[in-house]
DNA sequence: TATAAATTAGAGTAAAATAGTCCTAATTAG
DNA sequence: CTAATTAGGACTATTTTACTCTAATTTATA
């Protein structure tokens, strides 16, 4: 799987947060959405902290969007959950037991990248507002 | 990951393979890649039995391609290595306790089932040929 | 026909990634 | 002050990945 549950509790939670007009808790996002609160609020911090939330604390406190629908890409919300760029075949991390050596130097390597490069892409040019409209 | 080792094992074993003009066999192939061989072994039955390589058992043994590279669809290998298709994000197997409900009622479904028919489509077009050339 | 070289099949295991939980601290509206 | 809420870190459970091992079967060839 390319995407995992984190991804998809942050796009859900997102389409409720952009409708509302008072900040969203996590509690309550759980809630309406049926799935497990403290991990909600473990992938509400990520998209906080690279800025595609903004966190209040305290009483009446929750989650709001700091950018508008239009200019949140899908990269930059599915980069924010998983805690890094969803890949087609992680070769860095096997790089020392990789059989052809090097990355880059492997025969399958121009596939690989041509196919993560459509995905990056694809992901670049989405945006929240294009899959909930 | 949406690829596995196994589909990397499937592609640079059929890579040599296919350049091989006697049946291959799976130690052999294990020590030209640097690859486990038992593993290698059970990759190259599951394309075996896809049809995409035809195997010979007994002495002077091994494995070779059944058809052209140019009519061996990497979406093939793909699911003939990893035992299923490559999914974005697999939904059907927490049909039960997805949050929404039945699978397509999702607010991210459409999202989701575009970005999946992205790939199955671009795999589906790409040969064994293509990506080696 | 014996034998060595292969694939086949199935069960089992180890490591890594995923999907969480839990507890305590810090913050803040009212 | 206090109740509501996010923040952070450590911990655990489940699932998937990446293998291994053993025994059975097949077959070229001597």
């Amino acid at each position: 799987m390319l995407l995992t549950r984190a991804s998809e509790y942050a796009l859900l939670a997102l389409d409720i947060i952009r409708n509302a007009d008072k900040p969203k808790g996590a509690e309550q996002l759980s809630i309406e959405l049926s799935i497990p609160k403290s991990f909600l609020a473990k992938i509400l911090q990520g998209l906080a902290k690279e800025g595609i939330l903004e966190s209040k604390k305290g009483a009446h406190g929750g989650f709001v969007l700091v950018k508008k629908s239009s200019e949140i890409s899908i990269a930059s919300i599915v980069i924010a959950a998983e805690g890094k760029t969803p890949a087609v075949f992680d070769c860095s991390q096997y790089s020392t037991t990789c059989p052809n050596g090097s990355i880059g130097s492997c025969t399958i390597s121009p596939f690989l990248v041509t196919f993560q490069t459509k995905i990056d892409t694809f992901l670049q040019k989405l945006t929240l507002e294009d899959i909930f409209k």
